[in-house]
DNA sequence: TAGACTACCTTGTATTAAAAGGTAATATGT
DNA sequence: ACATATTACCTTTTAATACAAGGTAGTCTA
């Protein structure tokens, strides 16, 4: 009982520092190669980065509707066709600007560690 | 107009980082000593990490109430008593878990990169 | 003894991740 | 050809929480 609140408490931190990042990360993804939906769930998992479809659907329409990305429609294979974005200019700058928060942001942790 | 907007849309974003590893942040500077809820204030100023009075203090109860804090009162010399806070055993314990979460995300950060 | 300063805390609001549920297109098995 | 499974899209509701704003009280100084 002890341990599951405590254990409760440190997967809640997890889930707030993953939260902070996920906008980021999800830059990052689409930034090496146009994806769809289902494709950055998979890759973010692969890099122990959970997210689910109730979370990432609508953080990409607001992102598309921030003008930082875009999609095109594409026929799949083996399924129903599939919404795949890629940055706009407009993304890649604001990508850039993320990644100099995250290092400031490692900075930080780092100098309160000394 | 435009860079009005994306100004705010970066400024979001370092918001969201930063709320990310509050908590971690906060019990960093509990771990180096002793500290009350202005001077932690400061203390997260002086790395850039920005944090106000009516965050501190509910998230300050909530680590109470987890049992990863405990406080004593003590007298200052120039104005009213003071609530330092230490870390509890468990709370030691819970700042090792934030360190391991931390680097684990530092990693993924760093191969979404690759 | 009035004002400034420092410290504590609470209430209301807005954002947003996640849970849960829903629709539709394609593929598969019988 | 029809039912089922799979993949993909999306929306609605709920809960957590950072911050803005406002409030109380103790101490110091002029």
């Amino acid at each position: 009982m002890e341990q599951t609140d405590f254990q409760k408490s440190l997967d809640n931190a997890e889930a707030q520092m993953r939260k902070g990042v996920l906008e980021f990360a999800i830059l990052l993804v689409i930034a090496k190669k146009k994806t769809y939906a289902n494709e950055i769930i998979t890759q973010l998992q692969d890099v122990k980065l959970t997210v689910v479809e109730g979370t990432i659907y609508p953080l990409l329409s607001r992102l598309k509707n921030s003008g930082l990305l875009n999609y095109d429609w594409e026929e799949s294979k083996a399924g129903p066709p599939r919404k795949y974005y890629t940055l706009t200019e407009k993304g890649s700058r604001f990508l850039a600007g993320c990644e100099t928060q995250w290092q400031s942001l490692e900075k930080a942790i780092a100098n309160l560690k000394k």
